[in-house]
DNA sequence: CTTATGTCAGCTGAACTGATATGA
DNA sequence: CTCATATCAGTTTAGCTGACATAA
């Protein structure tokens, strides 16, 4: 891959698409030894983050489809890891709540992930890791 | 996404893995006006400034799968952009060919990409663009 | 009535795997 | 024999869409 055309390389869009494929399959590999998805670490974060949400709130603030946040949840509540109970004042809505399993849970694989990060960023040093993330994220906010 | 839990944006892995989200969308949308798609790019690119190569070779230069980057010489030949003769010396090969109307199809689509990357990266000026994509570089070359 | 939420079934495209044929 | 290359069929998964029931 370092014999990729000039082209590509000076394209951030191909470097982020490369660079987040890598990430996908590190990140793969370590959450399957846990049996963990990725989108079960976001829910759980946004629960424990900004406290008991509807699935459509915890949704939108992990940028997780309405679909996809329906099939976490539930795989969250056969682990336990949260509870899945009926709003009294809106009966349409579920409420979600973490449990202390799921708070253990989370440190789990938020600590599975950062040795993640590690790996993938081992070529930059602290204060390039916090440049890149400051940059990722004025381009993320950018985008809204 | 502004209201993202601090333990997902605070993660290169997740910021990159939404980017590049973001960044297929935009891409997607822009190459479907012109029926192109992303690997054709690549493969284009790799030709053009590389010269004329096996499959396999052009697979590696680009990340690509064996298997998608057959079909994609395959419809780049549809489209005349390339063409595919086996190669005297080692008949096994295909050696693949850009022709005229790729190296024109190359420029057309790289100027797509180019207004791709501008909208993507709005929030950033010039001097942060060259920053983030030099990190980025440096991150995929220490993942090989 | 319209709108919001949750649920379900299924689609699409990307990345990949396994099998096979052929030739070095 | 082995290894490399190309080809084809099929798997997996992420992200998403459409339809629908329920309730505000």
């Amino acid at each position: 891959m370092d014999h990729a055309p000039a082209r590509l390389r000076s394209k951030p869009t191909w470097l982020i698409n490369k660079i987040s494929q890598h990430a996908h399959r590190l990140r793969s590999e370590r959450l399957a030894a846990l049996d963990a998805r990725a989108h079960e670490f976001a829910v759980l974060a946004a629960l424990q983050e900004f406290g008991a949400a509807s699935q459509m709130a915890i949704g939108q603030r992990c940028g997780i489809d309405r679909s996809d946040t329906h099939a976490t949840v539930a795989d969250l509540v056969d682990q336990a890891f949260v509870e899945r109970a009926p709003d009294p004042a809106d009966r349409r809505r579920n409420i979600i709540t973490i449990t202390p399993a799921g708070e253990r849970r989370l440190e789990t694989v938020d600590a599975a992930l950062t040795t993640v990060q590690d790996a993938l960023l081992a070529a930059l040093s602290p204060a390039e890791r916090r440049q890149l993330v400051d940059l990722l994220v004025r381009v993320l906010d950018g985008n809204n």
